[in-house]
DNA sequence: TTTATATATTGTAATATTGCGATATAAAAA
DNA sequence: TTTTTATATCGCAATATTACAATATATAAA
């Protein structure tokens, strides 16, 4: 075997796990870092920011956008990404259920 | 290749990186869940819930507590596993970074 | 149209993850 | 001590990820 038994698992924690899949790199830490520490919309100048070729940027870059982390619209031959901040409340939410959950019930 | 080139990245952005890889797999999102679930801190009857060999549930409760994600206790011959608040305070933190600096500043 | 610029895709090699049977370990019960 | 119970580790096969050179695509500039 070796794949991943997602069909035994419900969707919800299915797509939990694919938006922390695709946060589970740290070009694709690095990325988002950039994209909140540049002060306007970047394109792909994150090629000279990071020490990785252009299609391995790329395909992380793609990695976060699949899961709809980033957004990006076209801007002449450049793309312009930027953080999408709906899927950070999705991701921000799960975690506050957690620490709701978390109070007055965790062994010592 | 095909490694990741981790030491091109810096301590947070790896570490980070670490914590979402634990959490990128839905058995370990269901770990979790069940963790939360049960209202005392549960043994290895993880087992009896998920789908999976208990080989394969040591692993991930390994890989949840090699980040801190849980911790476990023994007890007699049993583990007895929780949450780890402290690590959940971590994640939160780091998406309340990213919003606080998301304000005003997202491309359309 | 031709050339430059920016990004995506393809193909492939190296490495990592997943899952589990078999086995080891270690404490409790008999 | 022997047996049972609970968990971890080993070894392997199947699959997934990572990185990049080469190439494709597509818009802008000349």
């Amino acid at each position: 075997m070796g794949a991943s038994k997602s069909d035994s698992f419900s969707n919800e924690q299915n797509g939990m796990a694919t938006i922390f899949k695709a946060l589970s790199h740290p070009a694709r830490i690095a990325i988002v870092d950039y994209l909140l520490k540049v002060d306007t919309c970047i394109c792909g100048d994150i090629v000279n920011e990071l020490p990785l070729a252009q299609p391995t940027i790329s395909q992380h870059l793609a990695a976060l956008k699949n899961v709809s982390i980033i957004k990006g619209t076209i801007e002449g031959t450049a793309i312009c990404y930027c953080i999408n901040p709906e899927v950070i409340g999705k991701i921000e939410s799960y975690f506050g259920v957690i620490r709701h959950r978390l109070v007055n019930k965790c062994c010592e």
